[in-house]
DNA sequence: CTGAAAGCGCTAACAC
DNA sequence: GTGTTAGCGCTTTCAG
């Protein structure tokens, strides 16, 4: 390993001069630079962090905490494109990644001797509740978080404006003519579960639809099969009174609910329109191609990083605790006219 | 920062001996042992690895090199669950897993001297071809790597049987009596677009059926809507002749591509039957719900995350260089019998 | 503008 | 069994 004394031996100066100049001070002559950094080439010198990270106490490391259920987490495409954005943002910043795990050597730890252990700045957090326990000593450390899944007391968060999202396909089946729309709505455990059922009953009220409690389903967990399962359920008790449209709380239960509500022999959009939410990738190659509301996971991710960069350094924090992104509508061709 | 000094002072004895007893050397007496360990935990002490790796050039630190294109990479879901059960069967050795980027602090760098940097220990690689250059450098260095992508000389790869895959997909539409197969395939640039392809070839060499140059599309890109490009463009050059099946060489395209074929008015499977290859969470829930290939992502994970661990650990490697994981074919309702 | 020296927290001989 | 000591590669006063 080519070290800092090597350098300076080749270049004619001090170890401690190849530091200043590997860390820009102006101090440095510029010729006495350029010997540096010439030298430093050719031997094709990095800097070891290790060593950096013990005497400055800062780590350029940043953990991530993604929920590890099947079908969640990095998982699930969603996810999956916040992580890369964030990562990617962080990188230009200059910190690097890495995943918390609850092991330290062969030993079990907490997510918070993970994050001492490796010295981490901050952390971005993608936990559901169930697992909030897990996380909530991390949360009341010094170590810095932003979610970009629940929403914890006085923890900074990026999440999408699951209300707007909300209105924006409601609104759009009520211009379509529909008034019985029902709702599939995830777990109520969840923030997007709770914000969309509770977006969904602010909009039936605004507009003087009385509410169906025949009309809603709330499953049971986060799984395209429970669009299915819904889907028959639904059908099942409001037989005598069909809905026109369904409001599908997120895209993979949309799917999985059209191709059951197919498969009991009615049509999509013709007898029932169905509206989702996410816009995954899928989402615009299925037939019919899913109306959905598009979450802006790249600007999700990008602002998370932002946001625990700013922390970290103790920048200026200009954006709320909570910052919400907007989202839009993406009108394909699961919906349609009553 | 609570450091083995004061664990020292407060248990009574040496760093040295605490240090000892972190690293379970048996020659620490039990009952020291047992004090430190009060001490450590009342302290709420954790080692710390910037120290521990300085002098031990052991990191316990492995990268991961995605690709970042949109729609691949941990941003398409075969990726993101190949990582996701990477990380945990490393962490489960010890290793922690983090990103590698092109950034060192606010310079450029390239991947070689960000592992250099970090002190990775070895490197997880998920890069196509196209990108094949710019981890040539880590791939002829003494970092250890494990590709599940691309296979490059001498390097060790764990990738599922896609030979396995394509003929049980084949054998099965064969079975049920077609004869006129098609075949979209991925851009022939990758390993899956080659070996698909080439199994393909050699089926229909096996069973005695005519090669069709009709039949075969090459999409351009990894991407969902070179499914309906492939789709318009193979009904159309043998609109006299179709084929009654198609082999779609992965399942983002071939939901599209039945989304056309529907819209083209053709029905499927009545009309011609599709099997796709990766089984991604959501092909079981489309109409039809789609019969395709099943790649062991969960295996393929952990097994790159054994095999990598085996190499940097310079334990004795069983496996071949090239490690195949089985496929299995999952029958839904995308096929029928001509 | 440059260098000497101390020290970050830990490990590894080696002595006791 | 335990402690002393040197040193991993780097940064940071402080002198010059």
């Amino acid at each position: 390993m080519v070290t800092i004394y090597d350098i300076a031996k080749l270049a004619g100066c001090s170890p401690a001069t190849v530091s200043k100049a590997f860390n820009n001070y102006s101090s440095v002559k510029d010729s006495t630079y350029k010997k540096i950094m010439e030298v430093s080439e050719s031997l094709s010198y990095t800097p070891n962090t290790n060593a950096r990270a013990l005497t400055t106490k800062k780590t350029w490391l940043i953990g991530v905490i993604f929920s590890e259920d099947t079908g969640a987490g990095i998982t699930h495409p969603h996810f999956g494109e916040i992580l890369q954005n964030f990562k990617m943002r962080a990188a230009e910043y200059g910190y690097d990644v890495l995943f918390v795990s609850k092991h330290i050597g062969n030993k079990e730890a907490s997510y918070l001797e993970h994050c001492k252990y490796r010295g981490l700045e901050g952390v971005l957090l993608a936990m559901d509740r169930n697992h909030a326990d897990e996380i909530q000593n991390v949360l009341s450390s010094d170590v810095k978080c932003v979610s970009v899944e629940d929403i914890y007391p006085n923890t900074h968060t990026v999440i999408a404006d699951y209300r707007m999202g909300t209105m924006q396909a409601l609104e759009y089946l009520y211009l379509l003519g529909h008034r019985k729309i029902a709702h599939v709505a995830c777990p109520l455990t969840s923030v997007a579960g709770r914000e969309r059922y509770g977006a969904y009953l602010e909009f039936l009220n605004s507009k003087g639809i009385e509410f169906n409690p025949k009309y809603i389903i709330e499953t049971d967990a986060f799984a395209p099969e429970e669009g299915s399962k819904a889907a028959v359920k639904l059908l099942q008790q409001c037989w005598d009174d069909l809905p026109t449209a369904i409001f599908m709380a997120y895209d993979d239960i949309a799917f999985s609910a059209i191709s059951t509500i197919q498969s009991q022999g009615f049509r999509v959009p013709e007898d029932i329109s169905v509206v989702g939410f996410d816009n995954l990738k899928v989402s615009g190659y299925m037939s019919p191609a899913l109306t959905t509301v598009h979450q802006d996971r790249a600007t999700i991710g990008q602002k998370a990083a932002d946001k625990l960069i700013q922390l970290i350094e103790n920048k200026p924090m200009e954006d709320a605790l909570e910052v919400r992104i907007p989202t839009k509508l993406i009108v394909r061709n699961s919906c349609t006219r009553v």
